[in-house]
DNA sequence: CTCAGTGCAAATATTTTGCACTATG
DNA sequence: CATAGTGCAAAATATTTGCACTGAG
């Protein structure tokens, strides 16, 4: 369908302007990452690059996460999933049966934003708006 | 100000309309959390309870998180915290630097909700919506 | 009395850190 | 070749569970 917004080396330049360096294990890592659609966990990637430390999948997920790369996000019980982002900011809709994650842009909700920083005592620094969906595949079946 | 919409003795018949006993160490646990305003970890409030099981602590939590007492909402970095709710549907501020949550309801929102159940494929389950801030007296300080 | 609830400690996750080693720039 | 990054195992955190005991109804 869409082709990623973020490529492996698109990625890899990002780390590279923030001055990390371009080592094995993290090109490992986001080639991985790279097109998954679903949530994953930092466990999952773990499991599935026995090549690559514990550790270092951790300190990447992190250090992707701080880049902006990934977005971190938090199940309906508050277990913490990443996903990449595409799109500069956004929210997800994130399927409670099979994890699939989708992005969305809404200029309805930066309106909203707007109107609700009036309402609301003290200053705004954040927000994150999450929406729990069965998916239409999960619906399908 | 505004009195707390949920007492002690209000938990308490909650949690014996749903079959719970109302023992002591329940007691004690509410007691404690009524009138909270910043949002505490189950951590804190075993800390703040030595006389009162770790393990209880946390499955009292639990117990009142599944009644509806209890919101769970999460820091901006994923960390769990916890704060009484005095209204049925309704979402947070929480402020980065000293932990006070707020609530808060805004028709605005489910008006949203709507709107952006169109826009989004699947079938919405649930929402959550945070609001990090710098409360009004962080601001003063 | 009976069994839901408790405390304790051990078990289980989950993530971080220390440290000697490796390899990028 | 200096030092950021790595792997490993241990440590630190966070939460859950097993089990014998206690007390609410």
């Amino acid at each position: 369908m869409t082709t990623p917004l973020t490529t492996r080396t698109e990625i890899m330049s990002i780390l590279e302007n923030r001055g990390y360096r371009a080592t094995a294990p993290r090109r490992v890592i986001i080639e991985l990452l790279e097109g998954k659609k679903e949530g994953f966990t930092a466990e999952e990637i773990s499991n599935e690059l026995p090549g690559v430390g514990r550790a270092t999948v951790f300190r990447t997920v992190k250090l992707l996460l701080n880049a902006g790369v990934l977005c971190r996000l938090n199940m309906m019980d508050g277990a913490p999933r990443y996903s990449i982002s595409s799109v500069e900011h956004h929210h997800h809709t994130i399927c409670v049966k099979c994890g699939n994650v989708g992005e969305f842009r809404a200029t309805n909700i930066e309106n909203l934003m707007r109107a609700l920083s009036e309402q609301i005592p003290g200053e705004i620094v954040g927000h994150r708006f999450e929406f729990y969906v069965n998916c239409e595949t999960c619906l399908a079946n």
